[in-house]
DNA sequence: GCATGCATTAATGCATACATTAATTCGAAT
DNA sequence: ATTCGAATTAATGTATGCATTAATGCATGC
Protein backbone atom coordinates (compact mmCIF):
# COMPACT_ATOMS: atom_id res chain seq x y z
CA UNK A 1 0.00 0.00 0.00
CA UNK A 2 2.71 2.59 -1.53
CA UNK A 3 -0.43 5.01 -0.87
CA UNK A 4 -2.09 4.43 1.82
CA UNK A 5 -2.53 7.93 3.49
CA UNK A 6 -6.34 9.49 4.93
CA UNK A 7 -5.11 12.70 6.12
CA UNK A 8 -6.16 15.85 4.11
CA UNK A 9 -2.83 17.70 4.51
CA UNK A 10 -0.42 14.65 4.50
CA UNK A 11 -1.84 13.04 1.70
CA UNK A 12 -2.75 16.55 -0.14
CA UNK A 13 1.82 17.10 0.47
CA UNK A 14 2.34 13.59 -1.03
CA UNK A 15 0.18 13.22 -3.48
CA UNK A 16 1.30 17.21 -4.61
CA UNK A 17 4.60 16.16 -4.03
CA UNK A 18 4.91 12.86 -6.16
CA UNK A 19 2.79 14.64 -8.84
CA UNK A 20 4.96 17.30 -9.22
CA UNK A 21 8.28 14.28 -8.73
CA UNK A 22 6.91 12.19 -11.20
CA UNK A 23 5.97 14.77 -13.97
CA UNK A 24 9.90 15.97 -13.33
CA UNK A 25 8.66 19.85 -12.10
CA UNK A 26 10.58 18.94 -9.00
CA UNK A 27 13.52 17.78 -10.83
CA UNK A 28 16.26 14.90 -10.52
CA UNK A 29 18.44 16.30 -7.47
CA UNK A 30 16.53 18.91 -6.03
CA UNK A 31 16.77 20.11 -2.50
CA UNK A 32 15.45 21.48 0.14
CA UNK A 33 14.66 21.40 3.69
CA UNK A 34 11.52 20.34 5.71
CA UNK A 35 10.73 24.04 6.17
CA UNK A 36 11.06 24.77 2.54
CA UNK A 37 8.80 22.45 1.56
CA UNK A 38 6.43 23.27 4.23
CA UNK A 39 6.35 27.04 3.07
CA UNK A 40 5.83 25.63 -0.36
CA UNK A 41 3.18 23.24 0.75
CA UNK A 42 1.63 25.96 2.71
CA UNK A 43 1.36 23.78 5.88
CA UNK A 44 3.18 22.98 8.71
CA UNK A 45 6.26 20.47 9.21
CA UNK A 46 4.32 17.66 10.66
CA UNK A 47 2.40 16.51 7.26
CA UNK A 48 4.86 17.52 5.17
CA UNK A 49 7.65 15.46 6.78
CA UNK A 50 5.33 12.07 6.93
CA UNK A 51 4.35 12.81 3.35
CA UNK A 52 8.14 13.07 2.94
CA UNK A 53 8.84 9.59 5.15
CA UNK A 54 6.70 8.10 2.49
CA UNK A 55 8.10 9.34 -0.28
CA UNK A 56 11.21 8.26 1.19
CA UNK A 57 10.24 5.03 0.87
CA UNK A 58 8.51 4.95 -2.17
CA UNK A 59 12.41 5.60 -3.62
CA UNK A 60 11.30 8.78 -5.02
CA UNK A 61 12.93 10.92 -2.10
CA UNK A 62 16.27 10.62 -0.41
CA UNK A 63 16.60 11.98 2.90
CA UNK A 64 20.11 13.25 4.15
CA UNK A 65 20.54 14.21 7.42
CA UNK A 66 21.10 17.71 7.70
CA UNK A 67 21.13 18.65 4.05
CA UNK A 68 17.56 18.93 3.44
CA UNK A 69 15.22 16.17 1.34
CA UNK A 70 16.40 15.55 -2.41
CA UNK A 71 14.29 14.38 -4.85
CA UNK A 72 16.16 11.08 -5.72
CA UNK A 73 18.71 11.83 -8.71
CA UNK A 74 18.28 9.55 -11.98
CA UNK A 75 20.69 6.62 -11.68
CA UNK A 76 21.72 4.49 -14.62
CA UNK A 77 22.53 1.40 -11.80
CA UNK A 78 19.13 1.94 -10.16
CA UNK A 79 17.03 1.63 -13.57
CA UNK A 80 19.47 -1.45 -13.87
CA UNK A 81 18.05 -2.71 -10.81
CA UNK A 82 14.79 -1.83 -11.24
CA UNK A 83 14.83 -3.54 -15.15
CA UNK A 84 16.01 -6.68 -13.31
CA UNK A 85 13.17 -7.31 -11.23
CA UNK A 86 10.67 -5.96 -12.94
CA UNK A 87 11.99 -8.31 -15.93
CA UNK A 88 11.49 -11.44 -13.13
CA UNK A 89 7.97 -10.45 -11.56
CA UNK A 90 6.16 -9.10 -14.61
CA UNK A 91 6.07 -11.54 -16.12
CA UNK A 92 5.02 -14.03 -13.35
CA UNK A 93 2.09 -11.56 -13.00
CA UNK A 94 1.41 -12.23 -16.85
CA UNK A 95 1.43 -15.45 -16.20
CA UNK A 96 -0.79 -15.49 -13.30
CA UNK A 97 -3.38 -13.66 -14.96
CA UNK A 98 -3.29 -15.96 -17.69
CA UNK A 99 -4.24 -19.32 -15.40
CA UNK A 100 -6.74 -16.91 -13.85
CA UNK A 101 -8.22 -17.46 -17.50
CA UNK A 102 -9.94 -14.27 -17.42
CA UNK A 103 -13.39 -12.81 -19.69
CA UNK A 104 -12.73 -10.34 -22.17
CA UNK A 105 -14.82 -8.31 -19.73
CA UNK A 106 -12.00 -8.41 -17.37
CA UNK A 107 -9.52 -7.89 -19.63
CA UNK A 108 -11.28 -4.81 -20.86
CA UNK A 109 -8.63 -2.35 -19.43
CA UNK A 110 -5.73 -4.42 -21.32
CA UNK A 111 -7.58 -4.26 -24.75
CA UNK A 112 -8.04 -0.57 -23.98
CA UNK A 113 -4.73 -0.01 -23.18
CA UNK A 114 -3.58 -2.13 -26.40
CA UNK A 115 -6.03 -0.31 -28.67
CA UNK A 116 -4.50 2.97 -27.53
CA UNK A 117 -1.32 2.24 -27.77
CA UNK A 118 -2.05 1.24 -31.28
CA UNK A 119 -3.36 4.43 -32.17
CA UNK A 120 -1.34 6.46 -30.45
CA UNK A 121 1.26 5.00 -32.54
CA UNK A 122 -0.67 5.21 -35.69
CA UNK A 123 -0.62 9.30 -34.81
CA UNK A 124 2.59 9.56 -33.39
CA UNK A 125 1.42 10.50 -30.44
CA UNK A 126 4.03 9.29 -28.10
CA UNK A 127 2.51 10.77 -25.00
CA UNK A 128 -0.83 9.03 -25.24
CA UNK A 129 1.29 6.02 -26.23
CA UNK A 130 3.52 6.25 -22.95
CA UNK A 131 0.01 6.85 -21.04
CA UNK A 132 -1.93 3.77 -22.28
CA UNK A 133 1.86 1.63 -21.99
CA UNK A 134 1.60 2.56 -18.61
CA UNK A 135 -1.77 1.36 -18.09
CA UNK A 136 -1.53 -2.05 -20.02
CA UNK A 137 1.27 -2.32 -17.15
CA UNK A 138 -0.79 -1.36 -14.60
CA UNK A 139 -3.94 -3.18 -15.28
CA UNK A 140 -2.67 -6.37 -15.72
CA UNK A 141 -0.99 -5.80 -12.18
CA UNK A 142 -4.28 -5.37 -10.83
CA UNK A 143 -5.56 -8.57 -12.12
CA UNK A 144 -3.01 -10.67 -10.64
CA UNK A 145 -3.96 -10.95 -6.60
CA UNK A 146 -1.19 -10.91 -4.95
CA UNK A 147 -1.30 -7.37 -3.24
CA UNK A 148 2.37 -7.19 -2.27
CA UNK A 149 3.06 -7.89 -5.95
CA UNK A 150 1.35 -5.47 -7.21
CA UNK A 151 2.35 -2.79 -4.82
CA UNK A 152 5.88 -3.33 -5.19
CA UNK A 153 5.75 -3.60 -8.88
CA UNK A 154 3.75 -0.40 -8.96
CA UNK A 155 6.34 1.32 -6.74
CA UNK A 156 9.23 0.02 -9.04
CA UNK A 157 7.48 1.51 -12.16
CA UNK A 158 6.71 4.54 -10.43
CA UNK A 159 11.02 4.72 -9.65
CA UNK A 160 11.44 4.07 -13.09
CA UNK A 161 8.68 6.86 -14.68
CA UNK A 162 11.00 9.76 -14.97
CA UNK A 163 13.74 7.63 -16.87
CA UNK A 164 10.84 6.68 -19.42
CA UNK A 165 9.88 9.88 -20.05
CA UNK A 166 13.04 11.40 -20.81
CA UNK A 167 13.92 8.73 -23.15
CA UNK A 168 10.31 8.83 -24.81
CA UNK A 169 11.48 10.51 -27.49
CA UNK A 170 15.01 9.58 -28.36
CA UNK A 171 13.74 6.08 -29.17
CA UNK A 172 12.69 4.83 -32.56
CA UNK A 173 9.11 4.45 -32.92
CA UNK A 174 7.80 2.23 -30.83
CA UNK A 175 6.47 -0.77 -33.22
CA UNK A 176 7.72 -3.86 -31.53
CA UNK A 177 7.06 -2.73 -28.58
CA UNK A 178 3.15 -2.36 -29.11
CA UNK A 179 3.27 -5.35 -30.84
CA UNK A 180 4.49 -7.53 -28.13
CA UNK A 181 1.53 -5.83 -25.77
CA UNK A 182 -1.24 -7.23 -28.68
CA UNK A 183 0.79 -10.12 -28.12
CA UNK A 184 0.97 -10.99 -24.93
CA UNK A 185 -2.57 -9.94 -24.49
CA UNK A 186 -3.49 -13.04 -27.06
CA UNK A 187 -1.80 -15.52 -24.95
CA UNK A 188 -3.79 -13.96 -21.68
CA UNK A 189 -6.92 -14.47 -23.75
CA UNK A 190 -5.93 -17.88 -24.99
CA UNK A 191 -4.51 -18.78 -21.19
CA UNK A 192 -1.54 -19.34 -22.00
CA UNK A 193 0.48 -18.33 -19.32
CA UNK A 194 3.65 -20.31 -20.43
CA UNK A 195 3.43 -18.10 -23.87
CA UNK A 196 2.53 -15.05 -21.69
CA UNK A 197 4.91 -15.33 -18.81
CA UNK A 198 7.61 -15.50 -21.90
CA UNK A 199 7.05 -13.07 -24.02
CA UNK A 200 6.57 -10.57 -21.68
CA UNK A 201 10.00 -11.69 -20.50
CA UNK A 202 11.28 -10.38 -23.98
CA UNK A 203 9.36 -7.56 -23.86
CA UNK A 204 10.85 -6.65 -20.45
CA UNK A 205 14.62 -7.49 -21.63
CA UNK A 206 14.12 -5.26 -24.43
CA UNK A 207 12.57 -2.52 -23.05
CA UNK A 208 15.35 -2.44 -20.51
CA UNK A 209 18.44 -2.83 -22.95
CA UNK A 210 16.51 0.05 -24.67
CA UNK A 211 16.22 1.97 -22.11
CA UNK A 212 20.10 1.19 -20.60
CA UNK A 213 21.72 2.15 -23.47
CA UNK A 214 19.87 5.49 -24.48
CA UNK A 215 20.97 6.35 -20.66
CA UNK A 216 24.52 5.94 -21.50
CA UNK A 217 24.63 6.93 -24.30
CA UNK A 218 23.24 10.33 -23.68
CA UNK A 219 25.00 10.99 -20.21
CA UNK A 220 21.37 11.35 -18.75
CA UNK A 221 21.73 10.01 -15.10
CA UNK A 222 24.43 10.08 -12.48
CA UNK A 223 26.94 6.70 -11.98
CA UNK B 1 16.30 0.64 3.36
CA UNK B 2 13.94 -0.76 5.83
CA UNK B 3 15.40 0.08 8.88
CA UNK B 4 16.98 3.53 7.81
CA UNK B 5 16.00 5.61 10.45
CA UNK B 6 18.75 7.27 12.86
CA UNK B 7 17.31 9.35 15.26
CA UNK B 8 17.88 8.03 18.42
CA UNK B 9 14.33 7.79 19.87
CA UNK B 10 12.77 7.14 16.44
CA UNK B 11 15.17 4.34 15.68
CA UNK B 12 14.64 2.77 19.58
CA UNK B 13 10.97 2.77 19.21
CA UNK B 14 10.92 1.50 15.59
CA UNK B 15 13.64 -1.34 17.19
CA UNK B 16 11.90 -2.40 20.48
CA UNK B 17 8.42 -2.83 18.46
CA UNK B 18 9.94 -4.50 15.42
CA UNK B 19 11.82 -7.03 17.75
CA UNK B 20 8.63 -7.56 19.86
CA UNK B 21 6.42 -8.02 17.13
CA UNK B 22 8.50 -10.86 15.89
CA UNK B 23 9.66 -12.39 18.51
CA UNK B 24 5.61 -12.89 19.18
CA UNK B 25 5.80 -10.75 22.71
CA UNK B 26 3.10 -8.37 20.96
CA UNK B 27 1.23 -11.00 19.43
CA UNK B 28 -0.43 -10.93 15.84
CA UNK B 29 -3.95 -8.92 16.47
CA UNK B 30 -2.60 -6.83 19.53
CA UNK B 31 -4.09 -3.34 19.56
CA UNK B 32 -3.46 -0.08 20.92
CA UNK B 33 -3.83 3.69 20.47
CA UNK B 34 -0.23 5.98 19.57
CA UNK B 35 -0.60 7.29 23.20
CA UNK B 36 -0.74 3.96 24.78
CA UNK B 37 2.46 2.68 22.25
CA UNK B 38 3.87 6.32 23.30
CA UNK B 39 3.32 5.13 27.00
CA UNK B 40 4.78 2.16 27.15
CA UNK B 41 7.74 3.00 25.25
CA UNK B 42 8.23 6.04 27.52
CA UNK B 43 8.36 8.64 24.89
CA UNK B 44 6.05 11.16 23.36
CA UNK B 45 3.58 10.14 20.24
CA UNK B 46 5.74 11.72 17.47
CA UNK B 47 8.72 9.46 17.40
CA UNK B 48 5.83 6.54 18.09
CA UNK B 49 3.75 7.37 15.31
CA UNK B 50 6.88 7.69 13.14
CA UNK B 51 7.82 4.52 14.04
CA UNK B 52 4.10 2.78 13.22
CA UNK B 53 4.06 4.55 9.93
CA UNK B 54 7.77 2.88 9.38
CA UNK B 55 6.77 -0.79 10.83
CA UNK B 56 2.88 -0.37 8.69
CA UNK B 57 5.21 -0.11 5.23
CA UNK B 58 7.31 -2.94 6.58
CA UNK B 59 3.29 -4.61 6.56
CA UNK B 60 4.20 -5.63 10.22
CA UNK B 61 1.55 -2.72 11.76
CA UNK B 62 -2.04 -2.25 10.79
CA UNK B 63 -2.95 1.83 11.43
CA UNK B 64 -6.55 1.81 11.36
CA UNK B 65 -7.71 5.45 11.19
CA UNK B 66 -9.62 5.28 14.50
CA UNK B 67 -8.86 1.92 16.05
CA UNK B 68 -5.51 2.77 16.66
CA UNK B 69 -2.26 0.72 15.42
CA UNK B 70 -2.37 -3.22 15.33
CA UNK B 71 0.13 -5.73 14.99
CA UNK B 72 -0.77 -7.75 11.79
CA UNK B 73 -2.48 -10.76 12.22
CA UNK B 74 -1.10 -14.06 10.25
CA UNK B 75 -2.79 -14.62 7.61
CA UNK B 76 -2.76 -18.24 5.35
CA UNK B 77 -3.66 -15.72 2.29
CA UNK B 78 -0.46 -13.38 3.04
CA UNK B 79 1.27 -16.06 3.92
CA UNK B 80 0.39 -17.40 0.11
CA UNK B 81 1.29 -14.19 -1.28
CA UNK B 82 4.55 -13.68 0.34
CA UNK B 83 6.23 -17.45 -0.52
CA UNK B 84 4.96 -16.97 -4.08
CA UNK B 85 7.08 -14.19 -4.42
CA UNK B 86 10.02 -15.48 -2.57
CA UNK B 87 9.58 -18.22 -4.82
CA UNK B 88 9.93 -16.50 -7.95
CA UNK B 89 12.36 -13.59 -6.04
CA UNK B 90 15.15 -15.96 -4.03
CA UNK B 91 16.41 -18.34 -6.60
CA UNK B 92 16.92 -15.06 -9.42
CA UNK B 93 18.84 -13.73 -6.63
CA UNK B 94 20.72 -17.49 -5.75
CA UNK B 95 21.65 -17.26 -9.57
CA UNK B 96 23.16 -13.60 -9.63
CA UNK B 97 25.14 -15.10 -6.78
CA UNK B 98 26.19 -17.89 -8.91
CA UNK B 99 27.02 -15.90 -11.88
CA UNK B 100 29.33 -13.53 -9.45
CA UNK B 101 31.84 -16.58 -9.10
CA UNK B 102 32.20 -15.70 -5.90
CA UNK B 103 35.56 -17.32 -3.93
CA UNK B 104 35.20 -19.45 -0.55
CA UNK B 105 36.15 -16.07 1.52
CA UNK B 106 33.08 -14.46 0.07
CA UNK B 107 30.83 -17.57 0.56
CA UNK B 108 31.70 -18.06 3.86
CA UNK B 109 28.70 -16.60 5.69
CA UNK B 110 26.88 -19.10 3.41
CA UNK B 111 28.83 -22.14 4.65
CA UNK B 112 29.08 -21.14 8.06
CA UNK B 113 25.39 -20.75 8.32
CA UNK B 114 24.95 -24.48 6.11
CA UNK B 115 26.95 -26.01 8.89
CA UNK B 116 25.26 -24.57 11.66
CA UNK B 117 22.31 -25.75 10.31
CA UNK B 118 23.87 -29.53 9.81
CA UNK B 119 24.74 -29.35 13.67
CA UNK B 120 21.89 -27.98 14.93
CA UNK B 121 19.90 -30.45 13.23
CA UNK B 122 22.48 -33.81 14.30
CA UNK B 123 21.29 -31.86 18.29
CA UNK B 124 17.61 -31.65 17.39
CA UNK B 125 18.34 -28.08 18.42
CA UNK B 126 15.59 -26.34 16.33
CA UNK B 127 15.81 -22.33 17.35
CA UNK B 128 19.50 -22.88 16.24
CA UNK B 129 18.70 -24.44 13.21
CA UNK B 130 16.14 -21.87 12.34
CA UNK B 131 18.47 -19.08 13.29
CA UNK B 132 20.85 -20.39 10.74
CA UNK B 133 18.53 -20.89 8.15
CA UNK B 134 17.23 -17.30 8.54
CA UNK B 135 20.98 -16.53 8.47
CA UNK B 136 21.52 -18.16 4.79
CA UNK B 137 18.79 -16.71 3.22
CA UNK B 138 19.62 -12.75 4.35
CA UNK B 139 23.30 -13.91 3.86
CA UNK B 140 22.74 -14.75 0.03
CA UNK B 141 20.41 -12.10 -0.40
CA UNK B 142 23.27 -9.82 0.87
CA UNK B 143 25.83 -11.41 -1.79
CA UNK B 144 23.84 -10.39 -4.64
CA UNK B 145 24.22 -6.40 -5.92
CA UNK B 146 20.27 -5.45 -6.41
CA UNK B 147 19.87 -3.01 -3.49
CA UNK B 148 16.17 -2.83 -3.93
CA UNK B 149 15.89 -6.99 -4.10
CA UNK B 150 17.82 -7.20 -1.17
CA UNK B 151 15.16 -4.65 0.79
CA UNK B 152 12.06 -6.27 -0.59
CA UNK B 153 12.76 -10.34 0.30
CA UNK B 154 14.47 -9.20 3.52
CA UNK B 155 10.42 -7.47 4.15
CA UNK B 156 8.94 -10.78 3.01
CA UNK B 157 11.26 -12.99 5.41
CA UNK B 158 10.29 -10.63 8.01
CA UNK B 159 6.71 -10.80 7.32
CA UNK B 160 6.88 -14.40 7.01
CA UNK B 161 9.02 -14.82 10.22
CA UNK B 162 6.22 -15.21 12.97
CA UNK B 163 4.32 -18.01 11.16
CA UNK B 164 7.84 -19.65 10.02
CA UNK B 165 8.16 -19.74 14.09
CA UNK B 166 5.40 -21.12 15.18
CA UNK B 167 5.12 -23.81 12.82
CA UNK B 168 8.65 -24.63 13.76
CA UNK B 169 7.83 -27.52 16.26
CA UNK B 170 4.91 -29.11 14.25
CA UNK B 171 7.50 -30.01 11.18
CA UNK B 172 9.25 -33.04 10.76
CA UNK B 173 13.07 -32.70 11.40
CA UNK B 174 13.71 -30.43 8.57
CA UNK B 175 16.25 -32.94 6.86
CA UNK B 176 15.36 -32.31 2.84
CA UNK B 177 15.50 -28.49 3.59
CA UNK B 178 19.09 -29.09 5.10
CA UNK B 179 20.13 -31.00 2.57
CA UNK B 180 19.02 -28.14 -0.08
CA UNK B 181 21.31 -25.49 1.17
CA UNK B 182 24.08 -27.73 1.05
CA UNK B 183 23.51 -28.42 -2.81
CA UNK B 184 22.29 -24.77 -2.87
CA UNK B 185 26.05 -23.84 -2.22
CA UNK B 186 27.28 -26.56 -3.79
CA UNK B 187 26.29 -24.98 -7.18
CA UNK B 188 27.11 -21.49 -6.51
CA UNK B 189 30.56 -22.40 -5.43
CA UNK B 190 30.56 -24.28 -9.27
CA UNK B 191 29.19 -21.24 -10.63
CA UNK B 192 26.15 -23.16 -11.48
CA UNK B 193 23.73 -19.96 -11.84
CA UNK B 194 20.80 -22.49 -13.86
CA UNK B 195 21.21 -24.80 -10.75
CA UNK B 196 20.74 -22.97 -8.48
CA UNK B 197 17.93 -21.31 -9.24
CA UNK B 198 16.46 -24.11 -10.19
CA UNK B 199 16.90 -25.84 -6.97
CA UNK B 200 16.32 -22.81 -4.91
CA UNK B 201 13.13 -22.71 -6.68
CA UNK B 202 12.21 -26.55 -5.30
CA UNK B 203 13.61 -25.69 -1.86
CA UNK B 204 10.97 -22.59 -1.56
CA UNK B 205 7.96 -24.44 -3.04
CA UNK B 206 8.58 -27.32 -0.82
CA UNK B 207 8.83 -25.04 2.04
CA UNK B 208 5.82 -22.86 0.82
CA UNK B 209 3.69 -25.88 0.66
CA UNK B 210 4.73 -27.30 4.29
CA UNK B 211 4.51 -24.09 6.07
CA UNK B 212 0.56 -23.48 3.99
CA UNK B 213 -0.42 -26.89 5.21
CA UNK B 214 0.48 -26.88 8.75
CA UNK B 215 -1.16 -23.41 9.02
CA UNK B 216 -4.23 -24.58 7.20
CA UNK B 217 -4.41 -27.71 9.50
CA UNK B 218 -3.81 -26.24 12.74
CA UNK B 219 -6.20 -23.35 12.26
CA UNK B 220 -3.26 -20.91 13.06
CA UNK B 221 -4.65 -18.42 10.95
CA UNK B 222 -6.98 -15.77 9.91
CA UNK B 223 -8.79 -16.16 6.96
C1' DG C 1 -38.02 -2.83 23.38
C1' DC C 2 -35.87 -0.71 19.71
C1' DA C 3 -34.19 2.87 16.99
C1' DT C 4 -32.65 7.47 16.43
C1' DG C 5 -29.95 11.28 17.62
C1' DC C 6 -27.27 13.95 20.62
C1' DA C 7 -23.63 14.44 23.95
C1' DT C 8 -19.54 12.81 25.70
C1' DT C 9 -15.07 10.90 25.19
C1' DA C 10 -10.94 9.88 23.23
C1' DA C 11 -7.96 9.33 19.37
C1' DT C 12 -5.86 11.25 15.54
C1' DG C 13 -4.31 15.35 12.54
C1' DC C 14 -1.82 19.15 12.65
C1' DA C 15 0.70 23.16 14.39
C1' DT C 16 4.08 24.98 17.15
C1' DA C 17 7.67 25.48 20.45
C1' DC C 18 11.74 23.82 22.28
C1' DA C 19 16.05 20.93 22.41
C1' DT C 20 19.70 19.06 20.05
C1' DT C 21 23.04 18.78 16.77
C1' DA C 22 25.65 19.58 12.77
C1' DA C 23 27.34 22.83 9.21
C1' DT C 24 29.28 27.10 8.34
C1' DT C 25 31.46 31.27 9.08
C1' DC C 26 34.49 34.26 11.09
C1' DG C 27 38.38 35.30 13.72
C1' DA C 28 42.65 34.51 15.74
C1' DA C 29 47.00 32.44 15.98
C1' DT C 30 50.80 30.37 13.77
C1' DA D 1 47.94 32.60 3.89
C1' DT D 2 46.34 28.71 6.08
C1' DT D 3 44.54 26.16 9.71
C1' DC D 4 42.29 25.47 13.92
C1' DG D 5 38.56 26.53 16.80
C1' DA D 6 34.78 28.87 18.69
C1' DA D 7 30.50 31.03 17.85
C1' DT D 8 26.66 31.48 15.05
C1' DT D 9 23.09 29.64 12.26
C1' DA D 10 19.86 26.62 10.80
C1' DA D 11 17.89 22.16 10.33
C1' DT D 12 16.26 18.17 12.41
C1' DG D 13 14.37 15.53 16.54
C1' DT D 14 11.08 15.58 19.96
C1' DA D 15 7.41 17.17 22.98
C1' DT D 16 3.19 19.26 23.61
C1' DG D 17 -1.13 21.47 22.96
C1' DC D 18 -5.05 22.40 20.36
C1' DA D 19 -8.51 21.26 16.73
C1' DT D 20 -10.95 17.95 14.50
C1' DT D 21 -13.38 13.98 14.07
C1' DA D 22 -15.17 9.55 14.87
C1' DA D 23 -16.83 6.05 18.16
C1' DT D 24 -19.50 5.14 22.14
C1' DG D 25 -23.08 5.50 25.37
C1' DC D 26 -27.08 7.46 26.93
C1' DA D 27 -31.38 9.49 26.67
C1' DT D 28 -35.46 10.23 24.39
C1' DG D 29 -39.19 9.16 21.49
C1' DC D 30 -41.65 5.88 18.90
Amino acid sequence: MPSVIRSPRTEQAYGKLKWEILQNHLPPGFQASEPEFALRLGMSRTPVREALLHLEADGLIEMKPRHGARVTPLSWNDMRDIYEILTTLEPEAAAAVAELKPDQKTLKPLSDATDGMEKALAKNDLDNWAAADDRFHRGLLRLQNNRRLTDFVTRLLDQSHRARMITLRMRNRPTQSTEDHRIILRHIENGEAGKAREMYRRHRERAASELLTLLQNYRLTAL
